[in-house]
Formats: structure tokens, sequence, C-alpha cells
DNA sequence: AAAGATTGAGATGTCAATCTTC
DNA sequence: GAAGATTGACATCTCAATCTTT
């Protein structure tokens, strides 16, 4: 409870993040929209059940990695199941919970959105800034995610 | 148009950035309701009156410069305006729309929050980077920003 | 027709309460 | 009691339609 103040750059820096990524993330919506795909957090939930290798995750483990509340966590894959993207399964292990399985349709999905999710990430965002500098970037971002531990 | 594709620290960086700040936007928030407080975005339209001289803005010149799309800055301003924070006058220049003036409770409201918000700055985001680094975070920002040609 | 702004309807987010299992 | 998850009620966001003035 250091209760610091805040020097002028830092203000700078801090109010130049919220409004850039802000602005850049409503880009990539628009996009995504204006090809007629679903938003972006379909594909952060999509893209975590395609990594593990049996394609299935308990629903707390999404919440996590995706930086969702259990509320919205549970409706945003209601919408994903009705939409056959993915399925609830009955966990053995745990009876309190279930897991989470993506679907064919849903791996489907994922590959029509990256192209545009691609594009949208370097035209609005990697073509502005040298190699050096999304190194730079991506080690100070490291280091201001709350803590694993 | 160059749809080009993006490498691994760039795709690094971009992830790094969303998560950071949604991750600290998120504590900032939290904070400021713990304090039983309103959240940011009364902040950032009360911060922008207050800047002006005579402590009043168009409706589209916040939405403007608060990043905001028409629909929710007329219901944001609704809001504020129910509790007090700001009054809508008749425009005589031009009669489409209204001036928006910031009222005293507003400017008390103002300053309530800052030291919570200032703290918040400098506790999750400002403590973590060294001054060169803020330098380096706010100019990358900048660039990032949309132009305003 | 375009700009500034509002509104109704529907989608999504949030909070508190609840349920089941651990 | 705590963890995983759901649900009802309410808040907020979003889109399309609308209104007035330029």
């Amino acid at each position: 409870m250091a209760e610091k103040k805040v020097c002028e750059t830092t203000l700078k820096a801090w109010v130049g993040l919220v409004r850039a990524q802000q602005a850049l993330l409503e880009r990539v919506e628009t996009d995504l929209k204006t090809a007629g795909l679903p938003p972006l957090a379909w594909y952060d939930v999509l893209l975590e059940l395609n990594r593990v290798p049996d394609g299935r995750l308990r629903q707390y483990e999404i919440g996590d990695k995706v930086l969702l509340n259990k509320y919205n966590c549970s409706r945003l894959l209601d919408r994903l199941e009705e939409e056959g993207m993915v399925q609830r399964q009955s966990c053995k292990e745990d009876r309190r919970g279930a897991h989470v399985a993506i679907t064919r349709d849903g791996k489907t999905l994922l590959k029509k959105m990256w192209p545009v999710y691609e594009s949208a990430i370097s035209e609005y965002f990697g073509r502005h800034l040298s190699t050096p500098e999304v190194g730079q970037l991506a080690e100070l971002m490291q280091r201001l995610l709350p803590k694993p531990a």
C-alpha cells in the first residue's frame, strides 16, 4: 500500500496504453464483424481449447487463461455451445464441474478467423513497430501481467 | 491492404498488450468500486470537461476525446446528468445539439476519484517500470494511436 | 443529404443468490 | 466451509431507426 504519486511521463504512458489498446481492439473487432465473423472472445476461448492435446479444458481453466470472470465464462460458453463450437461433457473426476471440448466446427471457425485476425494485427499494430520495439514491448507487458505465483 | 503475416514476437507483444491492459484496467476499476466510487468512464468524461476553460463541450467532442461511440456517449451522459455531475445546456450556435457542462458536484467527484486512481496507476503500472521504460512505452503507444489527421 | 443526438429492442456484462460436490 | 458452476435480476452496450437542424 505505497500510495505513491505518479510522474507526468508515467501518466502519459498509462493513458497512451489504455487509449491505444482500446482503439486497436475496436479496429480488430470491426474487421471481424465486417468479415461476418464472431468477436475476438470466441477466438480466445477456441484457441485455448485447441492448444491442449485432447482439445478440452475445465471451465475455470478457460476463465483463467482468457481473463474472464465466472459469470461471463458461463454465458460465453452457452453461446459457443448453442452455435455448436464447443460441447460440455460431464466430468468423471470432479462431478461439480464439466469439461468443455472444442468441436470440429469450432476448429473450422478458428481457421476461418485467423487470417482476418492476423491481417488486422499486422495492419494496425505490427506495421508500426520495428523488430527491437516489439521485443521491448513484449518484455514490458510481460512484467505488467499479474504474477502467476 | 497489405495483408501481411505476423512474426512470433509481434504476436507475443500483441497478446501481452491486450492481456496486460485488460488486467490493469480491471484492477483499477476494482479499486474504484471498493472505494465506493463510480467507474473510470465517469472520470474520463469529467476530466475532459474540467480541462477546458469554460468547463463545457459539445457531446461529439467528448465522444472523440474519450473514444466513445455516440450511443454510449448519450447514455453515459444521461447517467452523469441524473447524478448531477454534468448539465446539458441548449446550444445557441447549433440547435441540433447541446453543450455539456461539468457541475460543482462533478468537480468534487473528480477530486475524490483522483487519489484512488493515481494510487492504482502507481501500484499496478508505474511501480513496475523504470523512467526510461515509461518514456519508451509512451512513445510507442503514441505511434499506435490512430492518426488525428 | 449529412451531422448531432436520442430511443427501442435485443445482446452482453455484472452482481448476488443458489445449487452440487469436494 | 470452499470450489465449480448456473441463474434471475438488473446494468450497460450495440444496432438500426428516428428526429431535428444544418
